[in-house]
DNA sequence: TTGACACTTTGATATATATCGAATTAATTA
DNA sequence: TAATTAATTCGATATATATCAAAGTGTCAA
């Protein structure tokens, strides 16, 4: 099977690379990952910014920033809920990427 | 299945994110792809480096860098023969990015 | 309605990166 | 050996990035 990409594909794949490049980043897509399918319509599921900044050592500015990061390269989209916000993976992308790196 | 990674994992996937995170770099990737199995053991495989300053518009010491960096993060190896250097793909690499996103 | 809470935005800084031209190394050819 | 070619290394520069502290915004609870 033969790969080509056009000029957007490469843009939009390089931006998502540029948004797992760093450590902080990757690692909240990671977390992102384990709360996928976290319960069968789970109220509870998506991953909270307090966890992140739990388990991360950096501050909530950061988290803030970095999640913002992810969520532009489209591979994490957020939800509130009243001062709350949840992480969720963005399936589509997901997809996308699993498909580019299966040949 | 859960996905759980080291911080070494976390360490080395991040560096292959960030090789792949700029433009060129992802197009070089692609064009190393691209001449992967392009024949049975074909005595001109891989990706010469003038194929590379061909394609893309940046100059020879960019690329360069540019495979240098491919080759740090272990995406790509390359081999030299007389003046030529030619880049593989690392299908090991290959590999265990093709199974990070399939879950 | 006042205060606390969860998160974001702003401004600053230190570090990393992409790219180039010039100089360099190494291999082939005349 | 001298000239040519392929690629790398070096030095410089402009731009991007990660992070923090401080200030700001919006939501909930007392």
């Amino acid at each position: 099977m033969l790969i080509s990409k056009s000029e957007q594909d490469v843009k939009t794949l390089s931006r998502v690379f540029k948004a797992l490049s760093n450590p902080n980043r990757l690692q909240i897509y990671l977390e992102v990952l384990a709360h996928r399918h976290s319960g069968i319509a789970a109220p509870e599921a998506g991953c909270g910014i307090a966890d992140l900044i739990n388990k991360l050592s950096v501050g909530a500015p950061t988290i803030s920033h970095h999640v913002k990061e992810l969520v532009d390269s489209g591979l994490v989209r957020v939800e509130k809920n009243g001062k709350f916000v949840t992480c969720h993976l963005n399936e589509a992308m997901q997809n996308q990427l699993s498909a580019f790196f299966n040949h």
